[in-house]
DNA sequence: AGCACGCCGACT
DNA sequence: GTCGGCGTGCTC
């Protein structure tokens, strides 16, 4: 018997299915993965996905239809299912929320409102304003933005508001797809010729029309049809662009029946003709190592590889990548941020050809939805067998059927774990489970391992190998422990660099070198202060100071966005001496400039790169030898791999190792290995020089010794001390009002609850380090879970407690955000 | 997330 | 008196 009953995922943050009733037509058409249209609430219609079908008559829900079938053929596979559920349940969000985040937006569809005028003669007496709105609809359909634009500003939504009370304007819901597909019109011979002599005899008909002949003669020398190696066809916009053309010309043509055309689908993804290249010779330590990970791949799931910065992973990858292609599988390949890695890309394009293809959530949508379909298309015709996505974190969702490799890059970054839309998933942990399904191993990259994965590694339950050694010729850098506050009391220092910094800019601009400068804070200073009275301007919709950009001469806050332009005397006080404090970037430009006044110099923060290509430009004219020095924040510290750069400087370290955080220390270690990795690559040493208050501290000695394993073994006791990652699981649970007493009292209300049980501990609420953005109070109520307990009851014990809390009187406006393994 | 329903203040 | 504010509850 045919299903009665479908289980849908709708794109909302509820519940988790709903169920459908099948009707008799769509019986054969509805199958799990597909896309459904289906009417929700009073209005809307969404495309819901299919998740499963059944007949099992639900009790006390009025059930409704699905309205249409969108697709014939799964959009989403079985294991993109298992893997959404996995997910929602591991981070305790609704399905609805991992549907988002997984499906480009090209494949979600939504109905919007269409409004038109009631045909119905009408007997009421219209104003101007009300007449004129009805005439710009005339006999049209509109989108109400539509409408929008074409009226301009006569346009007012409570005009229109009123008409549809009084049904003088009608609406309705229609879904529309979004993806468009880009078409390209072919040219062939038309079928109904088939031999060179009937072409010939054609010709000749054709001497009384010159012009189609030059064009025929032109399609065919481009084509060269009755050949073996003939394609048979050809763009019509290249027969255009590349000899002679006349449009009623070759109309004729076609009309005679010796053309013919097609109109075929075809790719917005730019191929950038690279010229291919083979694989690059191992050296024996790169080739050891991979020998070793394949070998681990036998027995472990997953392998971490520690290798030390410029150790030459890549190529690693790209021969295990080779290998996996050549047995027609697809690969997955994650980067933290596609944007900072134009090398791998241009590497991988190179080697693999047309085989690569690029995922990552600023692309367009259109382009997304593509990828998506060659992904899901991998076997079947038309698709080369074996494909290499290269992808950011939403990658991980890609409808894969043969995956055969998972390679997360730089697994220790913070950029893969998602945290603001739920679901708030971390990339690196969810490859895992993906390469899990898939029955695809997995391997991680690193120099500066998570603690996590170094853990697992060290347990035994993933593969580790390890890659001492630098490739080719080039040695660690030499680093130097600048005393920041020894050269102050010394009076030593130029603006905020110490006379060893000093000196190692000067040597590298005299041997024509590049030089890097890190500063972990953009803008020029991050907060100004009345000189008199000690006022500091602040944001009015965070708990946050002001910093001040030099260049639009504006106080700006970092976390909303408000400007304000920078007053002139104090607000308090009224007296006129207003002095910038402390440095960002953007100071250290200016100083820097002063300084050394012939160095070409470049900045690299957000505000220098928020334009299209500006990143890359500034990132070509370093390659170029064209900057001298570079100044930006933690944008410097990836995928910069030149091989001029002789200096890194860590203008102040003590702003990384003093954040309040536990992970400070671990992450301070892999900004400034990270760095200073960026120094030195070819046969010269580079030098790195960190800049610091604090030159005995722990951190600043395992960073000069290269020792992670030192690092970790001081860190890890205290973390188990103290309840942190990663012997303990960490649960966030963000509680937002935009009152703060009523923040207050639902933390605490939720925080009791929480309490009750003893399978977990419960710290605070208790109010963040920015206690306030954008107008919400936030308190936070931190988790710890033993790494053994059981996932299932914990999340029950969660889900119920913020349940309650939301539905508690008086708590009406609470959000409630729960972050599993917060970063 | 939307959207409707429903109950209290400032306006024609 | 009504228009409209947003608190509350529901959506297969």
């Amino acid at each position: 018997m045919a299903a009665l009953f479908a289980e849908v995922i709708l794109p909302l943050p509820l519940g988790d299915t709903f169920t459908y009733r099948i009707p008799p037509g769509l019986e054969s058409l509805v199958s799990p993965g597909k896309r459904v249209i289906v009417r929700f609430g009073k209005k809307k219609s969404y495309s819901a996905l299919v998740d499963s079908i059944h007949n099992i008559h639900p009790a006390g829900i009025k059930v409704k239809e699905i309205d249409s079938v969108v697709d014939d053929r799964q959009v989403v596979n079985t294991i993109n299912l298992k893997f959404w559920k996995w997910m929602a349940h591991y981070y305790l969000c609704p399905l609805g929320d991992v549907m988002k985040a997984a499906l480009p937006a090209g494949l979600r569809l939504e109905s919007t409102a269409m409004i038109l005028v009631n045909p119905l003669p009408r007997e009421t007496e219209l104003t101007d304003d009300e007449t004129d709105l009805i005439n710009a609809i005339g006999h049209k359909t509109f989108t109400i933005r539509e409408l929008q634009t074409r009226m301009g500003d006569s346009f007012s939504f409570r005009i229109l508001r009123k008409l549809i009370d009084n049904q003088l304007i009608l609406t309705e819901e229609k879904v529309t797809a979004r993806f468009k597909p880009v078409y390209k019109t072919m040219v062939s011979l038309h079928p109904s010729v088939t031999s060179s002599a009937q072409m010939e005899a054609l010709m000749k008909d054709l001497k009384r029309a010159p012009r189609q002949k030059e064009i025929l003669d032109h399609f065919l020398r481009m084509v060269s049809p009755f050949t073996t190696k003939g394609e048979g066809s050809v763009d019509k916009k290249r027969l255009w662009t590349q000899g002679p053309f006349s449009e009623s010309a070759f109309t004729q043509l076609v009309a005679r029946k010796i053309l013919a055309l097609t109109r075929v689908e075809t790719s917005r993804i730019k191929h950038q003709a690279a010229e291919q290249t083979s694989l690059n010779l191992l050296s024996k330590s790169q080739l050891q190592a991979l020998t070793e990970i394949r070998e681990q791949f036998i027995h472990k799931p997953v392998v971490l590889l520690h290798g030390i910065t410029a150790s030459g992973k890549t190529e690693i990858y790209i021969h295990l990548i080779e290998k996996a292609l050549k047995e027609g599988k697809q690969i997955l390949y994650l980067v933290p941020e596609i944007s900072l890695t134009p090398q791998i890309i241009d590497r991988l394009s190179r080697v693999f050809g047309s085989k690569t293809m690029i995922y990552h959530s600023r692309m367009g949508d259109a382009e997304r939805v593509e990828i998506w379909n060659r992904v899901a298309a991998s076997d079947s015709e038309g698709e080369p067998s074996g494909q290499v996505i290269l992808g950011a974190r939403s990658a991980l969702f890609l409808p894969f059927s043969k995956l055969g490799l998972i390679i997360v890059d730089e697994e220790h970054e913070n950029s893969y774990k998602q945290s603001d839309p739920s679901p708030r998933y971390h990339a690196r942990d969810m490859a895992v489970v993906a390469g899990n399904l898939s029955k695809a191993p997995v391997l991680l990259g690193s120099a500066t391992p998570s603690f996590e994965s170094y853990r697992n590694a060290k347990l035994g339950k993933y593969g580790l190998v390890t890659l001492s050694q630098r490739f080719g010729t080039a040695e660690m850098p030499e680093i130097i422990i600048a005393d920041i506050q020894r050269a102050r009391k010394r009076r030593e220092m130029r603006a905020m660099l110490t006379p060893e910094l000093y000196m190692k800019i000067s040597e590298a601009l005299e041997n024509g070198e590049q030089v890097i400068l890190f500063q972990n804070r953009r803008g020029y200073s991050p907060f100004v202060e009345c000189h008199e009275c000690g006022w500091i301007p602040v944001c009015d919709r965070c708990d946050v100071s002001l910093t001040f950009h030099k260049s639009a001469n504006r106080l700006i806050c970092h976390y909303c966005g408000l400007s304000i332009s920078i007053p002139p005397v104090c607000n308090k006080c009224g007296s006129p001496g207003i002095k910038t404090r402390g440095f960002g970037t953007e100071k250290v430009e200016d100083e820097i400039k002063g300084i050394f006044p012939g160095a070409r110099i470049a900045r690299m923060d957000l505000d220098t790169t928020r334009s299209a290509h500006a990143l890359e430009k500034i990132i070509r004219q370093l390659e170029k030898g064209r900057t001298d020095i570079l100044i930006g924040t933690q944008m410097v510290t990836k995928g910069l791999d030149f091989e001029t750069i002789s200096v890194v400087g860590i203008l102040n370290a003590d702003n990384l190792i003093g954040y309040p955080d536990f992970r400070a220390h671990e992450r301070a270690f892999q900004l400034l290995m990270q760095v200073g990795g960026r120094s030195g690559r070819k046969d010269k040493q580079g030098s790195v020089v960190i800049q610091t208050s604090r030159p005995d501290h722990p951190v600043i000695g395992f960073v000069k010794g290269d020792d992670f394993q030192g690092l970790y073994n001081n860190l890890m006791p205290e973390r188990k001390l103290f309840g942190y990652p990663p012997w303990f699981r960490l649960i966030k649970i963000a509680v937002k009002h935009l009152k703060q007493e009523i923040a207050d009292q639902a933390a605490g209300e939720l925080a009791r609850e929480l309490r009750k049980t003893t399978l977990f501990r419960v710290m605070g609420p208790q109010a963040p380090l920015i206690g306030r953005l954008r107008s919400w109070h936030i308190r936070e109520i931190w988790i710890k879970v033993a790494r053994d307990h059981h996932a299932g009851q914990v999340r029950n014990i969660i889900l119920s407690a913020t349940e309650k809390t939301r539905e508690s009187p008086g708590n009406g406006g609470t959000l409630i955000q729960i972050d599993v393994d917060p970063m």
